[in-house]
DNA sequence: TATTGTTATACTCTATAACTATA
DNA sequence: TATAGTTATAGAGTATAACAATA
């Protein structure tokens, strides 16, 4: 259930590779499409040095600015422990920040910098030319298809 | 553009988190799917111990009996180096082997064991509840129209 | 008692580079 | 020279458990 980066080599003299049952499993071509999709991501937001999951971190610190760890946590699935990590980095990098929260004292109230809204910004930019390059690809009618029915899930 | 594993707590009281833009890519959506039908496939599959990329290794290499470390790598995007370790652990299981190659010394032609085989086959049994599981949970049409839309991708 | 942020650990996965033996 | 399998390493991600401070 693992990932194919590119069909299998179909050369008239080499035997062509057959998928079996992974044809008719939904999980593997999942797979195959997330992983596609976030190595583009990954090329096109090179330049602001972003993964896919610093990106979704810092778009729902700026959604949701004075929001706790445990809350972003919830909201994306990264655990606390993760988190803890990757918010030392981006705040290394300036981009974020964590304050004391003033209704209870166990909490961080999680903010976006100067500089890390300005990098968002750049970063959305970069993704939604990410995003048109998979509309592009699926064609519009496909993709609206697509996103919806992954969307209600 | 990680994962949120639940929906987010809609208490009345507290305040709703935001995804902002991730609510408008692909990606994200993606990679929900698939951690989401990788935690159902690894429940079914407990019984067995074989985790997605196991199993796509244990498919391909029983619909293509003698084919090499380098066409399984390629064909399912699993790196030449991880696979090594990969088949080591499947081969102390007893589930597949490596012999020599007859048209090429640097070659293994791989094949399942009969254990393998066996093994193989309560595998997909159990992957095929998954994935009515997964038919189920999207409906019978949305299901078909996902899998066709990936597949062309 | 439960929750928040934190530290620590172990395991998996990914990405590389380099080595050997063969072609 | 190039390819197949292998080894080794570093970085990221996942899953846990445990702890201090606070509720």
């Amino acid at each position: 259930m693992a990932l194919r980066k590119r069909p299998p080599p179909r050369q008239t003299s080499a035997p062509m590779i057959q998928l079996g049952i992974l044809n008719r499993r939904l999980g593997y071509f999942a797979r195959r499409l997330q992983v596609w999709i976030f190595q583009d991501f990954i090329r096109r937001l090179a330049s602001v040095d972003l993964s896919p999951a610093q990106f979704s971190v810092l778009v729902v610190i700026g959604a949701n600015a004075g929001l706790s760890q445990a809350e972003l946590s919830a909201t994306l699935g990264i655990e606390r422990a993760r988190l803890v990590r990757m918010l030392h980095r981006l705040e290394r990098r300036g981009l974020t920040q964590r304050l004391p929260s003033s209704a209870d004292a166990r909490r961080h109230a999680l903010r976006l910098t100067r500089e890390g809204g300005r990098l968002l910004a750049r970063a959305k930019r970069l993704s939604d030319e990410h995003e048109a390059g998979l509309i592009e690809r699926f064609g519009s009618k496909r993709y609206r298809i697509l996103i919806e029915a992954l969307r209600e899930f």
